[in-house]
DNA sequence: ATAAGTTGTTCTGAAAGAGTGAACGGTCGT
DNA sequence: ACGACCGTTCACTCTTTCAGAACAACTTAT
């Protein structure tokens, strides 16, 4: 994935242009223009073009992302062999525990949701499909990451570092390893408010037949909502239970 | 949506070529430029561009639809009010039909998925998420034009046209609105093969306090998998019954 | 094994077109 | 009614995309 040769200079504008409505939450063309390193007429032009095939919607004077995203996101998913195999045992999860449940895949050192399932008391947080976060922040990144080989952990950090998210983020390298090993003994990740304060997770890694990662499922739920007793004895078990079946639908079909 | 006065060919280029990667479920440069009107390297540049971004997988010397779609497909789509008051309901619905379960918005006279859900016997079927299809042939579109008004009918039959995908979809104008009639009556709709050979299914409209729909659910079963009864009698109760649910939860939260 | 096809990639010149900036017509708030 | 903002349009200019040829790395055929 080298640095392009001769990058198209226009497609990245677009691509800048969109992630900015997606951003704000929906923007009108000259707010756009002020974070954009062109004028409004040339991101008027854009956001036309855009409009044509439904890739941005115009609501008065604010343009949305459009629909069109959706069937590539989709797909783009659906090409995940993981995404299949793992699907319905993640909202089976999360309609026995009632929380918020996740499949996170890594993808150029960070992590990316993949899907998510909520149950009927799940908590509602900043994460949707196709977010990416740092890896060492998350119950999830964790689980990941225990079941990688340490010379790629080393390099994932030294491309995108451990930076502190809360008071309880890992900063430190050693230390991260050190928690890697004990994931790797537990088969499971727990997150203490490693990333949002007041929330705290449970991971379990979903590994191929070399029982390298490939995947990661999670429960997540609000510090004070659940007591430690469900929340270090029966939430590992039930989440190693869905790993558990994901990898055998994923290995074995 | 007027005609863009000045649009930008480059990005509409980019969007062909993203799509026709979907569209040849992974492609090469080459291949690519035999498609839409550019040389090769122009094909490459744009490649190398979207990739640096995470839009395209490079796969030896494949290219792939990219994760980064998924978050602003997943982000279109949760914007979309009904999505969050149907899914569970949806889910719900496949879990006790065992068929496979999908909810339609209408885009521009056209149809698109929003959401499906697989039951444990679903049919496999060339829909998904983000896909577009004629609203005529189709239950979805049916019950959802059912409960627009006939001028909006019109215009949209006047753009998109009645074109027949089978043996069985109804081509003409004036039947066309009879077929509507009946769905208004019932509340329900029915497609006997009209959009695909040997498939049959049941749906019904999501109305606003109006009664003007703003979706569909529907339920998609094989011909000779589920006798007439169940089909004509169990299905379109209980498909009224989650869209019931639905308006429920979209109109009054 | 050699040759004739592929493939993806790099490079430079030349033509295309994206962007600038000013001006117009709206709509909002003062 | 005014000013300030918005989105939109237009013609000119200079940025940049694209075409085309040449190359390297493979695959297939001879």
């Amino acid at each position: 994935m080298a640095e392009p040769k001769h990058p198209v200079r226009t497609v990245d504008r677009t691509l800048e242009i969109v992630e900015i409505i997606q951003e704000l939450d929906g923007a009108g063309v000259s707010e756009i223009a002020d974070r954009v390193d062109i004028g409004k007429s040339a991101v008027h032009n854009h956001l036309q073009t855009l409009a044509e095939r439904d890739y941005v919607d115009k609501v008065g004077d604010e343009y949305h992302i459009g629909l069109s995203f959706l069937s590539l996101g989709a797909y783009a998913r659906n090409q995940t062999p993981i995404h299949d195999a793992a699907r319905s045992e993640v909202d089976k999860l999360a309609d026995e525990t009632d929380e918020l449940v996740n499949l996170l895949v890594e993808k150029n050192g960070k992590g990316v949701y993949l899907y998510q399932a909520k149950g009927d008391n799940a908590v509602e947080l900043d994460t949707y499909e196709g977010k990416d976060v740092h890896l060492h922040s998350t119950a999830l990144g964790k689980a990941l990451l225990g079941f990688r080989p340490t010379e790629e952990v080393d390099e994932i950090i030294d491309e995108h570092g451990l930076p502190a998210e809360t008071s309880h983020t890992i900063t430190d390298r050693e230390e991260f390893h050190a928690e890697l090993a004990e994931i790797r003994e537990n088969r499971y990740a727990v997150d203490h408010e490693e990333r949002i304060h007041g929330l705290r997770c449970v991971a379990a890694p979903i590994t191929d037949n070399e029982d390298r990662s490939v995947a990661a499922v999670s429960v997540a739920c609000p510090v004070h909502q659940l007591d430690d007793e469900r929340f270090y004895d029966e939430l590992p078990d039930r989440v190693r239970g869905a790993a558990n079946v994901i990898e055998l639908e994923f290995n074995y079909s």
